[in-house]
DNA sequence: GTCTATAATCAGATAGAC
DNA sequence: GTCTATCTGATTATAGAC
């Protein structure tokens, strides 16, 4: 279509990537806010301001704009494990992790897909990019965990892959939003009390 | 079938009773394999075995459908704190209770609902046999909680109300499925894990 | 109260012009 | 690629006979 090759195709190339990442962001609220099965297709359309078709032209279902919203979230936590200070251990870098998660569940970015949905299971399932970095998050905290394990920090009575999952869990903690929504605390105070429970559990030492 | 009126009254009467409980039990084990919105009339009515605008003579709503299946598990709920042995401490009871949430998860007996749904929660929170059995179950909850607290079994470190949230949280926690999905486990061992991190963390101590 | 048949609506997806 | 307009199917709910 162009007759200049490199500057306008760029251009273009990034306009698209401008409105692919701005339907994302979209999602990745409406799915934090709503839910899978209550938000709709038109509901994001109207909200990043294009018609419902067009989206349709960049994602080709719901269930691939979902995907497209969860490989968001991973490269964003890919990314912020890459920050993690360096001198860290193990365990506090677990720990920082697991306080983000939270903070970003309260603070409304955190998608809720339910697990039972098979049709968005076999998407999610089919997308690489999402099983990418899903395999190489689950991998690095793997290894945290079990260096945390051998360091005494935490409990080598549980599996490893008992401890990722509890840490995962975390990311859709219902507690988070009971505890928000009595008024009684605040968002550090909700996330420090879950913290301490994911950690320290609810007995007494 | 019989002439005298007392019976056949008294018999209808058990009838219908027995229809709507075969409803409520079907209910149930659809919200808990597939949640509240993937849960179709159709498949109910289909499952129980009778026509959809039959069900709707029983209950004029889907919500009113999953709103009694709710109160069916905390009635169920509620006799089995009546049950609990007596000479057991508070504490004991309650990781009794949590153990008995979790087992009901793993059989597929735990509805799941959307915490998100507003219209199944103005009809929950309309309903009064579910409130009331709520507010029973946690009352009695409550104050087994700040019991254990005071016996030194659970931390009081810990607000009683962050605690019940906690326990509550067991009986939709994704960590169970998880671990059943791997098959490294039966269900007693994943619910013994569960019950670990639960209570103890994952800290080492 | 139960049924068959149907209404009414909503939401995911597409056609086709530009 | 974006739009308007439409299709299609699924789903909640109801009408009306028996």
């Amino acid at each position: 279509m162009t007759k200049n090759p490199p500057v306008k195709v760029s251009f273009k190339a990034q306009m698209l990537l401008a409105r692919e990442d701005a339907i994302i962001r979209s999602v990745n609220l409406m799915l934090a806010q709503k839910g899978f099965d209550a938000m709709t297709v038109d509901e994001v359309a109207a909200d990043v301001g294009i018609a419902k078709a067009s989206l349709y032209k960049h994602f080709p279902s719901k269930e691939d704009l979902a995907a497209a919203a969860m490989v968001f979230v991973m490269r964003r936590a890919q990314q912020y494990l890459d920050e993690l200070p360096t001198q860290a251990t193990p365990f506090e870098k677990i720990k920082q992790v697991v306080r983000w998660v939270m903070s970003l569940k309260l603070a409304g970015e955190m998608p809720s897909l339910p697990s039972q949905n098979s049709s968005l299971r076999t998407t999610l399932m089919n997308n690489k990019d999402y099983m990418d970095g899903l395999m190489d998050v689950s991998d690095r905290l793997g290894a945290w965990i079990e260096a945390a394990q051998a360091q005494g920090d935490i409990s080598s009575k549980l599996p490893a892959i008992a401890v990722l999952y509890t840490l995962y869990a975390r990311a859709c903690d219902p507690v988070l939003e009971f505890l928000k929504m009595g008024d009684l605390y605040n968002d550090d105070q909700v996330i420090d009390l879950v913290m301490a429970t994911c950690f320290d559990g609810i007995n007494a030492r």
